[in-house]
RNA sequence: GCUGUUGUAGCUCAGUCGGUAGAGCAUCGCAUUCGUAAUGCGAGGGUCGGAGGUUCGAAUCCUCUCAACAGCACCA
């Protein structure tokens, strides 16, 4: 602070704008002056400033030699000062609607923004309109945004004065070296890093108010609850209305919605977090699994079957028991008790490494029976907290497409790349192209296990893993488990929505702590690595994923039903029995509709169930041996021979291979 | 788990100030045999998530409980 207001006395600045220009200017300038000096047009759109890439108030001054990017509507950081800006403003409005609500804090999100209030009364949906009402005027008030430095002390001294204890906590926990700015609009303020819009006129209309949730003051279940309001906020109403549309799309696309249409499973009460797979669902699974079971052995990987239900010993030895025990079903054995009298406890898988460990256990391993790759269709049972369930999502049973890699610690990086081919395959085939890499490394001192250097040695290697498969990928610092670093495969579906799969982790603990150990080279033990590794993650969750990106309409290789054979009148029954019997000959999921009602009757429900094929027989079909198919989505017929027809619809249907 | 909301026929939903429930679709029956997104008429079906309570009387009020939904927290 204190040098850079030295240097402030009137040294004079250069600026360099994107395209490489310069700027000189006899002292300190602000952003304003700089795009008033390009042109009265940049200076009107101006919104804010990047500063050596630092994003700051347009009235600011720039003190020091910098590239400098003047920031209007156009620009991607101008969505986000919006939304900050319209947080603000929300927390005014708020403010003056409800005397005696505490703000907090209030950051931009993905789509919006939101804010939390400590108020007694939690907020409801009634109260938006009124609130969105005076946040209007108080942005037709454009009232400036103007930055203040406050004294620490002094600062949460005042916001202690005024009630506002959730921000004098905010302060008191802000580093020493961080200044304490304030933003004023209007009468109003709030304690805040910055930077803002030129005023609050510039929040623009484009914003609505979505909902109220509790939320945990600084995120921490054991605090207080507050009261968060969640807005979307956009450059403008074409742009609010696309998002609207989307948040619509989505709903539609609901997998819960869409299970139930179209009769692929249910869910009750009296097994919570477990599916119900109907006959049409299964076929998606079944679908699914086979296609996996064949991409695994063409790449070189057993496939095992493991226990449901354990005696407590092997979680207690794999640390699951101490460390996730909570979360796990337990059940007690009635029949044996421990040496202290106390009937044994059993657990329900929470997942699949214990189990394959004793499977590589058995017997001797050499150095050349390495790598192993161990698959399983392992169905494992995890007590998710009740909140956490969200259809066939989030469930407390579910089936993983798991494997265990056993290896040396050489062959790690090769296995890796093995993986991440094989993993980018699966997706392309299922129909995602979009997927984005990250690298989760190491947590916390007192989160982890291990050694620094085992943690460096197998960050590395997957780092260079990535490398070498020539993966663009982000590093996530923090973000590993406790036993190892891990690559996550984030997917993005048909309407822009992300979810995380595929995963590969290092784990070079568990198999000291189950004591595997394969004969190296040199004749002595020597712990594998192992690597835990999922493709789709679960088959629940990403057959609902499936879903909501096909909007139902899955390709016909995965279609619960392929087409279904239909008829105009009675007349052509014995027909499109023959028509049934030949696609079920052919492999073909296939359905009869003889039903005594109108063609247009039946298209329509088939259609709403998405089948992909409606076969529709009457008296011409079945006398000239042809089928007139009509294909989801399009209303065009397609007059074909019977034979051509199945032949044609075999191979349309094969799986990926 | 926490905060809020919801829970009525197979599905989607209505039910005003407490007086033992209604619609559409679906189902079943009858008629219709009609060429590519809803043929007509008729019938059956629920005790209102569960338990307890208040009351002459509760789907409607109270308590507890279960589940779902939204968000938070969690996700080995």
């Amino acid at each position: 602070m204190k040098t850079a207001a030295k240097d402030a006395a009137g040294s004079p600045v250069t600026i360099t704008l994107p395209d490489g220009k310069t700027l000189s200017f006899d002292g300190p300038v602000t952003g304003l002056a700089i795009a008033e000096k390009i042109g009265p047009g940049l200076a009107k759109a101006a919104l804010a400033v990047k500063q050596d890439g630092e994003l700051i108030d347009l009235m600011r001054e720039i003190k020091k030699d910098s590239q400098v990017a003047i920031v209007t509507r156009k620009d991607a950081e101008a969505l986000e000062l919006i939304r900050h800006d319209a947080a603000h403003v929300m927390a005014e409005a708020v403010q003056e609607l409800f005397p005696g609500t505490q703000v907090t804090i209030g950051p931009s999100i993905e789509n919006g923004f939101y804010y939390d209030f400590a108020r007694e009364q939690p907020f409801t949906t009634e109260d938006f309109e009124k609130i969105e009402k005076r946040m209007h005027e108080i942005i037709a008030r454009n009232e400036p945004f103007i930055r203040e430095v406050w004294n620490r002390d002094e600062a949460i001294r005042h916001f202690k004065s005024i009630g506002e204890d959730y921000k004098a906590e905010i302060i008191s926990d802000l580093p020493e070296t961080e200044e304490i700015s304030v933003y004023k609009q209007g009468k109003w303020y709030d304690l805040c890093r910055g930077p803002h819009l030129p005023a609050t006129g510039h929040v623009g209309k484009a914003f609505k108010l979505m909902k109220v949730a509790g939320a945990y003051w600084r995120g921490d279940s054991n605090n207080a609850m507050l009261t968060r309001i969640y807005a979307t906020a956009w450059r403008d109403q074409k742009e609010l209305d696309a998002y609207l549309h989307m948040l619509e799309e989505a709903e539609k696309r609901d997998h819960r919605k869409l299970g139930k249409e179209m009769d692929l499973f249910h869910l009750q009460e009296e097994a919570v977090g477990a599916v119900f797979w109907h006959d049409k669902g299964y076929a998606i699974y079944r679908a699914l699994e086979s296609y996996i079971r064949r991409k695994i052995r063409a790449a070189d990987y057993q496939e095992v079957k493991t226990p449901q239900l354990f005696d407590s010993s092997l979680f207690k030895a794999s640390g699951h028991w101490d460390i996730y025990g909570d979360n796990m079903f337990k059940v007690r054995d009635v029949h044996k008790s421990d040496a202290d009298g106390e009937e044994r406890m059993m657990g329900l898988k929470p997942m699949n490494c214990p189990a394959h460990v004793q499977i590589f256990n058995q017997g001797i391993k050499s150095y050349r029976d390495l790598p192993i790759r161990m698959a399983e269709f392992g169905c494992c049972h995890r007590n998710e907290p009740s909140g956490a369930m969200h259809g066939i999502m989030r469930v407390r049973q579910f089936t993983q497409d798991d494997a265990h890699i056993f290896c040396t610690p050489e062959q790690m990086q090769e296995e890796a790349a093995r993986y991440f081919k094989l993993q980018l395959g699966v997706y392309k085939d299922l129909g995602f192209d979009k997927i984005d890499v990250k690298l989760a490394l190491r947590p916390g001192a007192n989160a982890r296990i291990g050694s620094d250097e085992l943690w460096d040695w197998a960050e590395n290697a997957l780092r260079e893993a990535l490398k070498s498969a020539g993966l663009p990928f982000e590093e996530l610092p923090g973000e590993g488990a406790f036993y190892g670093p891990k690559v996550e495969f984030h997917l993005t579906d048909a309407i822009g929505r992300t979810w995380q799969c595929g995963t590969l982790q290092v784990d070079p603990n568990l198999p000291n702590r189950l004591d595997a150990s394969y004969i190296g080279e040199d004749g002595a033990k020597h712990r594998p690595i192992m690597l835990h590794r999922a493709i789709l993650g679960s088959m629940e969750r990403f057959i609902g994923i499936l879903i909501e990106n096909y909007a139902g309409k899955l390709p016909l290789w995965l279609a619960p039903v392929q087409a279904v054979v239909t008829t105009i009148t009675n007349d052509a029954d014995t027909y499109a029995e023959r028509v049934l019997k030949d696609l079920k000959k052919a492999g073909i999921r296939a359905a009869i509709d003889l039903r005594n009602e109108k063609i247009n009757y039946k298209i329509r429900e088939h259609s709403l169930t998405k089948t992909p094929e409606i076969w529709v027989v009457g008296k011409r079909e079945s006398e000239e041996n042809t089928v007139a198919i009509r294909r989801l989505g399009s209303e065009k017929q397609e007059i074909l021979a019977l034979s051509d027809a199945i032949n044609k619809i075999v191979t349309e249907s094969a799986p990926p291979a």
